[in-house]
DNA sequence: TGTACATCAGTGAACGCGCGTTCACTGATGTAC
DNA sequence: TGTACATCAGTGAACGCGCGTTCACTGATGTAC
C-alpha cells in the first residue's frame, strides 16, 4: 500500500477492521480468516491477534461498531415509524457485513461490555420510535411489546430477504424505497380481514 | 452404531443428510466438514463426497429437502393468511438448520434442478394463501405483490431474529404462539397512524 | 539537549492439526447365461 | 441351480494446504533524569 510508516502501523487496528468488513461482505463471515485478515491489511499474520485475541474478539469488535452505527443512523432518521424502518432496511443492506455479524451471536462475545452497551443503545432507539405512536392497539392478552415485535420483524425480515437475494425481480434498485410500500402494510391493512 | 450392515450401507445418503442436519444445528452450517460428517455417520472421509461431490452438493440437498419440507408444512396450514404465517414460523425454529442453510444461497447450487423445483413449489404454497384474501389493499404505486412481501418478512423476520436469540424473554415458550399475536399487528393497526 | 531504559507494536520461523482431494483397492450386489 | 463377470459403494493411505498458536526477536516510541 501506500503507507511508508515504518515498523509502527499506528492505525492498524482501525484498518483491520475495515479489511474484516471488506472481506466480510465478499465472502461472508465464515471464510474470514486471521490471517487473509493480515495479507489483506499487509501485516504480518501474527499482528491481528495483537489487537483482537482472536476470531471471536475480532466479530465482538465489529459488531459493537455495528450497533453503534444502527443506533446513530436510527438516530438520525426522524420520529416516524415508516422512516425508522426505511433507515433500518438501509442499514443492513449498505453494511452487510456488520449487520450479519450482529446477528449471529455465536460468532462474537455476547458478554462484552462494549458490545452490550451499543445493542442496548439502538434497541433504545427503536423502542423510543414506536413509543411516539399515539395510542396502542391491542391492549392484553398480546405481548408487552407486540407492536415493536410486529416492526421490528417487518423490517428485519425484509433485510434479509433482501440481502438473500430470496426477492422476487421487480422492486426496483433502491432496498429503502422498497422497504417503504412493505412497511406501509403494517398500517393500512386489506379490507374485510379478521 | 447399531448397524451391522457390513460394507455396504445401504441408506448412507439418507444417513449423511441427517447427520449434517443435526451438525448444523449443533454448530452452523460454516463449522461442517465432510470429514466431520463422515465421523457422525461411523463411515470413511472419503465416502460423503461419493453421493455429494463436495460440500456445495450437500448444502443444495439439504435446501432441497427444506424447501420441500416447508412446502408440506405450509400446504397443511390451512388457508388463513394468520396460520400460515405461524407454520412458517413453527417451520423455521423446528427445522433451524434447514432453514439457515435455505437462506444462504452461497452455500449450495441454485441452479440445481431439484432445488429449484422445490423451491418454487414452497413460493407458490405462499402466493396462493395470500390470494385467499378478499379484496386487494392498495392498487398502484404499490409493487405487484406488496401484501405478500408483507406478509412473507414480517414472518421472516420474527423467526430470523427468534432463532438468532435477538428478541426479549418473557415472550413464552412456544414461537408459533408467540408469533400470533406479532403477525396480528399486520392485520389490527393502531388507530391515528398514517 | 542528551542519554538510558521501559514499554509497546509488529516480525518471522516453527509447530501440529484438520481439511479436501486423489487413487488404487476391496467387498457386496445384481445380471447374463 | 450354478458360475462368471460387471457394476457399484465404501475403504484407507497419501498428498499438499491454510489455519491458529507460540515465542524469541526487533524496531519504534515515550519517559525519567
Amino acid at each position: 500500500m501506500s503507507d511508508t510508516r515504518g515498523y509502527h502501523h499506528g492505525d492498524l487496528r482501525r484498518t483491520l477492521l475495515t479489511a474484516a468488513v471488506q472481506a466480510i461482505e465478499e465472502s461472508g463471515p465464515a471464510a474470514l480468516s486471521l490471517r487473509d485478515l493480515a495479507r489483506r491489511a499487509g501485516v504480518s499474520h501474527a499482528a491481528p491477534a495483537h489487537h483482537f485475541g482472536d476470531r471471536a474478539g475480532l466479530f465482538t469488535a465489529i459488531a459493537a461498531q455495528g450497533f453503534d452505527t444502527l443506533a446513530d443512523t436510527l438516530t438520525g432518521a426522524g420520529d416516524e415509524l415508516l422512516d425508522l424502518g426505511v433507515a433500518y432496511v438501509r442499514f443492513a443492506v449498505g453494511h452487510r457485513a456488520h449487520f450479519e455479524v450482529m446477528f449471529h451471536p455465536d460468532l462474537y462475545r455476547t458478554d462484552d461490555a462494549e458490545l452490550r452497551a451499543a445493542r442496548e443503545r439502538s434497541g433504545a432507539v427503536l423502542r423510543a420510535g414506536l413509543a411516539h405512536r399515539s395510542g396502542r392497539p391491542t391492549p392484553a392478552a398480546d405481548g408487552p411489546q407486540g407492536d415493536v415485535l410486529a416492526a421490528w420483524s417487518i423490517v428485519h425480515g425484509f433485510a434479509t430477504l433482501w440481502l438473500a437475494g430470496a426477492l422476487p425481480a421487480g422492486l426496483g434498485e433502491d432496498p429503502g424505497d422498497a422497504a417503504r410500500s412493505v412497511i406501509r402494510h403494517l398500517f393500512t391493512p386489506a379490507p374485510g380481514t379478521d
